[in-house]
RNA sequence: GGCAUUGUGGCCGAGUGGCUAGGCAGAGCUCUGCAAAAGCUUGUACAGCGGUUCGAAUCCGCUCGAUGCCUCCA
């Protein structure tokens, strides 16, 4: 990829507003931050899209040739539900729900997290680490904020100074919020709060004995706040400063700006060069949450069962529809739309099928080289993979053409097409191929091969009650034939 | 109320100050024993009102609507 490797990519940072030129701190090498899941209940179909945007933003870097270090974490501590001071640990409340030790919660809900990202063919980070695993890192974070005097310790628990922070640097620069419109818009809250300012937030809570997850501190046990995992962690994997941060749209205010601050106040200088935030996906215009209940699990996509549709969808089905938005655009889901996406899908999947076959010739009649740079200068463009998607049409309508002689292509061409095709389809799209068989169904692939060829024979001899009953009985069974101009092809 | 994002044809969804997005559906055609599938061709659009401009759906302003955040959320 030596023609392409050296170009301009362009990056959408949420920090400035603007399409940034991408240049990491260390040429060749990246390092980006995706804040993982907190791994309470299942992971539903909108967290699904946001690491998939970053698993595909991770697969194109690849492929560009960058040495990537993808760090996404786990949250199984420290997120509150909600900011009052009875706020209580999600993992925490959800054990004592189930009756469940905290940690079983954990590895339950984790298991899930990564089997459905494996059914959905997603790329492994770099690093998975876990807050709880970094309980030593985020206490002494706490210690230098203190230390600095951008936190205060109240009964057990320390919160962040958001005042005494704005007026030496800019608390709201991410979300474009101003701290004076933010006091005198927020709402009330609990009049015995410990806090000093409503903006303020914890780094460490104190637990309570009737609290499970706890762990000792200066200040006595308790558990971090929820936005210092991220900063612990981002920064003894990233550095203190590092390329790329990514995260659901929602988690730009409080949670990011909570993270700027704090390794501002740590470090006196800005943690990361370009943030990155993935839409939201919505369902019937609302968005997809587990807490509202508004949401499709994966599984239930996988088999159909979820009231919204009519039939099961493949997890490159999914896939495919989730790419065919922008990632920074919001994505509506609906039974009508995954259809759509389902044909488009098998329409490219059938015309990567047939490339092998297509013939070559001494000429070629479309700039394949042209296109190759398309579905670069795509991606390029802050990783535009609808844009992709249209251009990889343009290949599939050329298959189709040179496959019926209307148009043709050269050997060398046919390599290009071929290795594109491939390196994005599957390496960046990171969709996989319906027809992966396995032994069970290569058997049953040569069953039916056989039956074709009895029908064939039954249609040279014009027998077509014998050919019919042979189509018929197959669709039944849910294999459907399909008469070419080269022969029958079925799908199972 | 504040901040942010956004409003594109029957549906999903890109993009751009003047030149085709793409997919699905619809229509026409080709192939075919029939059917299905597949392929080719193809119409319809940029929320409303003002402004800037030779020219705006694309820039600016206002209005209306949608979504997110402002207490947890990818």
């Amino acid at each position: 990829m030596q023609t392409t490797k050296n170009q301009t990519l362009k990056i959408h940072n949420s920090l400035s507003g603007k399409k940034e030129i991408f240049k990491p701190i260390n040429e060749g090498h990246i390092g980006m931050y995706v804040c993982g899941p907190t791994v309470y209940s299942n992971v539903h179909l909108g967290n699904c899209r946001t690491f998939m945007s970053f698993d595909m933003i991770f697969r194109y870097f690849k492929l560009l040739g960058y040495k990537v270090r993808y760090v996404r974490n786990i949250t199984d501590a420290g997120h509150l539900v909600d900011d009052a001071d009875d706020g209580e640990d999600k993992i925490a409340k959800k054990a004592r729900l189930e009756q469940l030790e905290p940690m079983e919660v954990v590895q339950r809900y984790t298991v899930d997290f990564h089997n459905i990202l494996e059914k959905f063919n997603f790329l492994p980070p770099s690093i998975e680490p876990t807050a709880t695993g970094h309980i030593i890192e985020q206490i002494e974070i706490i210690k230098d904020i203190l230390e600095k005097g951008f936190a205060y310790e109240v009964n057990g628990s320390v919160y962040f100074d958001v005042n005494i922070f704005n007026k030496s640097h800019e608390y709201g620069k991410l979300s474009g919020r101003k701290l004076e419109d933010m006091i005198s818009n927020t709402r009330e809250l609990a009049a015995q709060s410990e806090k000093r300012s409503p903006q303020d937030f914890a780094l460490w809570k104190k637990a309570e004995p009737e609290h499970i997850m706890r762990w000792p501190s200066p200040w006595g046990d308790g558990f971090p706040g929820w936005h210092l995992e991220c900063t612990a962690m981002s920064t003894k994997y990233l550095g203190e400063t590092f390329d790329i941060h990514g995260g659901g749209m929602d988690l730009k205010f409080p949670h990011h700006e909570c993270e700027i601050a704090q390794a501002e106040a740590c470090n006196g200088h800005s943690p990361v060069n370009y943030w990155l935030h993935a839409n939201m996906l919505t369902l019937n215009g609302k968005k997809m949450a587990k807490s509202t209940g508004n949401s499709i699990l994966p599984n239930e996509i996988f088999t159909g069962e979820n009231p919204f549709l009519s039939k099961a969808f493949s997890p490159s089905v999914v896939r495919f529809f989730m790419m065919q938005a922008h990632y920074t655009s919001i994505l509506d889901i609906s039974n009508d739309a995954l259809l759509a996406s389902e044909k488009g899908y098998n329409k490219l999947m059938e015309a990567i099928d047939n490339l092998e076959k297509i013939p070559t010739k001494n000429t070629s009649s479309f700039d394949f080289k042209a296109w190759q740079q398309q579905c670069y200068d795509a991606m390029n463009d802050d990783f535009n993979s609808p844009i992709l998607i249209a251009k990889l049409f343009e290949a599939v309508k050329q298959i189709n053409l040179i496959r019926e002689e209307k148009e043709s292509i050269t050997e060398e061409d046919k390599s290009i097409l071929t290795e594109t095709l491939h390196s994005f389809v599957f390496d960046v799209l990171g969709l996989e191929n319906r027809n992966n068989t396995n032994d069970g169904s290569k058997k049953l692939e040569g069953v039916v091969e056989l039956l074709i060829e009895l029908r064939k024979e039954a249609r040279e001899n014009k027998d077509f009650a014998t050919s019919d009953k042979i189509r018929n009985q197959l669709a039944e069974m849910g294999i459907e034939l399909k008469d070419g101009k080269d022969g029958t092809t079925f799908n199972i």
